[in-house]
DNA sequence: GTTTTTGTTCAAATTTTATTGAACAAAATA
DNA sequence: TATTTTGTTCAATAAAATTTGAACAAAAAC
């Protein structure tokens, strides 16, 4: 099988390591880990759909890195695998619409925590009820009353946030 | 000067328990440390104001730790002193408006980092401009100029979710 | 069926981040 | 002024997160 049209480079060029360095900082604030953000640079500067292997000897990266970073990135839906031309290996190409990538952010990052975040405020309100001091049980009641308020306002910000990005 | 009507236990209940836990993982998703999340949410579940040396005893965290996660507080309008009672010691209070806590973490966590990203991709859109190879230009600079989009998005969105959630 | 290629998993090593606690400074009290 | 109280700073330590790499599995090629 012959290499077709991929070029097949070791080293990043100063661009390329700009760009990477911009992602790697972007994912930081997501709290999400460097690598995923070299991996999703890199795919997001190429011209051509990278192999698992070219992201491992031009980022210089371990192969489990590499493998666990892409996992990340399908589960969010930030890349897509590409079988064209007969290639053996899959190769991996970037969603780039803000609106997907947003999404899929928010189903594997935001929903879950804002879940078992209600979940946790409704055991609190449970235990509220259960104090015995009426002063006190007042307090608490109106403490969780008003985390419930934020954590409803939450769920309800997320799909604003998905329309308004999503143009 | 006498001890007025602050408890001074050294032990903190189940519900306090609870509700430290809830904003440990609450303060977790943000990006801060879990100090920060043990000493706001003892704060936010108590009826009166606490001092450093209150949050140190019950929550059994280190002086400097609590010092640092005041200080940390502090800088996101997450708190407040009171000196009331003429009392010798600063005691803090939690600060409950949602919109003032999403106003001070929106100031303190998410601007600085849109902002440098602003600036680090703008720089990016220059080398851009510098490719030689004219195919490569073209697409470096539709990607780059898709990243300032993102980014202006994001910035467009900040005061959105502030108003949104400014009741 | 055997060998090679490709990719995953996970324990160990590394790196990063958070916490501790002792030294220090500042301010109140005596 | 000397002493005590209160709070901060930061180097050392501990804890947590990330990365590595070797062992393994699955699938293709031979």
């Amino acid at each position: 099988m012959q290499e077709l049209d991929h070029d097949s480079r070791q080293e990043i060029d100063a661009i390329e390591r700009e760009v990477v360095s911009v992602f790697v900082d972007g994912v930081r604030v997501l709290g999400l880990p460097p690598s995923v953000g070299e991996i999703y640079g890199l795919l997001f500067v190429s011209q051509t759909p990278l192999s698992l292997d070219d992201l491992v000897q031009r980022l210089k990266i371990s192969k489990g890195s590499a493998s666990q970073g892409l996992r990340t990135l399908k589960g969010l839906g930030a890349v897509r695998e590409t079988n064209g031309n007969g290639e053996r290996r899959t190769h991996y190409e970037p969603a780039i619409e803000l609106k997907r990538l947003v999404g899929g952010f928010i189903r594997e990052q935001i929903r879950p925590h804002v879940d078992s975040g209600r979940h946790k405020i409704k055991r609190l309100g449970d235990l509220a009820h259960k104090e015995s001091d009426p002063v006190r049980r007042k307090f608490l009641l109106e403490r969780t009353d008003r985390l419930d308020h934020w954590i409803r306002n939450g769920g309800r910000l997320l799909p604003m946030i998905q329309r308004i990005l999503g143009q």
